[in-house]
DNA sequence: TTCGACGTTTACGTTAACGTAAACTTGGTC
DNA sequence: GACCAAGTTTACGTTAACGTAAACGTCGAA
């Protein structure tokens, strides 16, 4: 295998997914890997996109939603309306990541009440 | 209508989905509101649950791991293991929203830098 | 040369979280 | 008393994101 590629099954056990899954984003179109034969070869470029698909995953993004937000990186971008329209779905993403981060903290200081309310408990029955 | 109780389309309204969601809610299990004959009836408590479940699905958690965030809270929790136990759940849930919320800033910063790029292919073309 | 590991395509199955539609009841109001 | 908005139950439909299985190719080692 050419050096600086990737193998779908090496992919796969890196991201913990399986190849079923890797294939399945080929399908839909969010990655396109070279052939070496009948072969998938991934190159660091293929592994990167589908590390940040992930990546939205794991915040419930859709695989849509993580393209979209992934392909706003590359300058395909010309003219002054491009740019400022995308500077405004720039902030419409920033905006809704912020909610998500307000979420986050107020499920942790929950969190943090309920082990505390457990330790309270569990001082009790020393 | 009894006070400091709620309609299903009052709740809907206020949580921006439809009634049907809330009542898959319930046949999922996940509220109980009271009858007034025919009619459900929603307490603040109910109110809170749905609000909770929401915020749940807004950082990409099933509606089950939402609610078992949220029985965390009740203290049906009583003896010494429960309690440990508890404890490490807490830990583990703690876990899973910091990497959350560390992808959460990533795709921030990537969010500003996208923004500085637009910006300065923009101060080209003024 | 026969495995076994790894890869491929094709295709049907599955689960969560609702959407949508039909058919019915019920409490006020014109 | 007819109507309408808001509620109800029942039931089938839909979409995303894969899982799972079958049937096949390939290539280096024993």
């Amino acid at each position: 295998m050419a050096t600086g590629t990737y193998s779908i099954s090496e992919l796969a056990e890196e991201f913990g997914v399986t190849t079923r899954t890797i294939r399945f984003y080929e399908e839909k179109g969010l990655v396109h890997p070279r052939r070496e034969g009948q072969k998938r070869l991934y190159t660091p470029a293929d592994r990167v996109r589908i590390k940040l698909i992930l990546r939205g995953k794991r915040i419930g993004m859709s695989l849509q939603e993580s393209v979209e937000l992934i392909d706003m990186y590359d300058p395909e971008h010309n003219n002054r309306d491009q740019l400022h329209s995308l500077i405004g779905t720039v902030q419409d993403k920033r905006a809704h990541l912020l909610r998500q981060k307000r979420d986050i903290e107020d499920m942790l200081a929950g969190l943090d009440e309920v082990q505390a309310l457990c330790e309270r408990g569990l001082e009790g029955k020393q």
